[in-house]
DNA sequence: AGCCCTGTTTTTAC
DNA sequence: AGTAAAAACAGGGC
């Protein structure tokens, strides 16, 4: 569940399942995923009750009266709540309330699961520098920041220090909708282009958030998120015509990740293919596509 | 069965 | 500043 849609669903399911409810226990699967000793951090926890759950960026803050609890869930995993005799199996740390239930946290790479006393929060250096949150920045600090960068606008999109949120699966979506080429230096976007790539973020992101998120992950009872390939315009459909113009979407390296694009919506200079398609293009077609055959 | 490749993240080092 | 490599794996293809 790694981006923000996903963490949006778990902190507002989190939200409205535990508050209240009291730790009293911490089994520690995977001490390497822990900011303390095991035993440190189980004592620490133990006795905390839950007052609220947050995120910043694609992290979940659960607050508590001895401190917050901090997750960053790698590259996928679950949460969830069941009780003693519905463990899953793969676990790296499960917390214990004091109703019976449990909290399983599990991911399946590079994941942390934090605790840090509320006024030393500002000493965590994994969170101390979390950007601007992606469905928050304005207009003009999402100008200023894409001028003050050389680098491909991809880049900056996933920089989590910089605007917090996006990662590599909605990316491919958000800038198919701008209409750029996800190696387009930054600090060349026009007006419009900028505008154009807020307006492809709120699209990218808010609708997936309001349906629980991706498909691949699942909520706290381990229902998988509503959010389909239907959905999807461009990402991972190589091979598939382009819903907007048709052309044939190709998977590209870009860096260390790969990209899906649309060659002719989102060409890498703009005079680099021509037109596109006469429609007016892809921004503002949050509508999802037909439904994959 | 076993090896190779890929990847939804993030940090660190050149 | 920008790019590359690394680090707690798992699933799919060959």
């Amino acid at each position: 569940m790694p981006e923000l849609p996903e963490i949006a669903s778990r902190v507002r399911e989190m939200q409205g399942a535990l508050v209240g409810k009291t730790i009293c226990h911490v089994d520690i699967v995977q001490p390497r995923s822990l900011n303390l000793p095991p035993e440190e951090f189980v004592s620490s926890m133990n006795g905390a009750s839950v007052c609220e759950v947050t995120r910043r960026g694609k992290w979940i803050q659960v607050v508590t009266n001895r401190g917050h609890l901090l997750i960053n869930m790698g590259m996928g995993g679950e949460l969830l709540l069941c009780d003693a005799t519905h463990l899953p199996e793969k676990r790296r740390a499960v917390l214990h309330f004091t109703d019976t239930t449990r909290l399983a946290v599990n991911f399946w790479w590079f994941g942390h699961i934090h605790f840090v006393p509320t006024d030393q929060l500002a000493e965590h250096r994994l969170t101390a520098n979390i950007g601007a949150d992606a469905l928050e920045i304005s207009t003009k600090d999402l100008a200023d920041l894409v001028a003050r960068h050389r680098g491909p606008i991809k880049t900056l999109l996933l920089d989590q220090a910089r605007i917090a949120g996006i990662g590599n699966a909605y990316i491919h979506d958000i800038l198919f909708m701008a209409r750029l080429h996800p190696l387009r230096p930054s600090n060349t976007l026009t007006g419009p282009e900028v505008f154009a790539l807020l307006e492809a973020i709120h699209h990218g992101l808010i609708p997936s958030m309001e349906l629980g998120g991706a498909f691949y992950e699942t909520d706290l009872h381990g229902r998988p998120g509503r959010f389909t390939v239907d959905h999807i315009m461009v990402g991972y459909r190589e091979g598939q015509p382009c819903p907007s113009c048709g052309e044939t979407i190709v998977k590209i390296k870009t860096g260390s990740n790969s990209s899906f694009i649309c060659p002719r919506c989102q060409p890498l200079r703009p005079t680099d293919s021509g037109e596109g398609d006469p429609s007016g293009g892809p921004v503002g077609t949050a509508a999802p596509p037909s439904p994959a055959s």
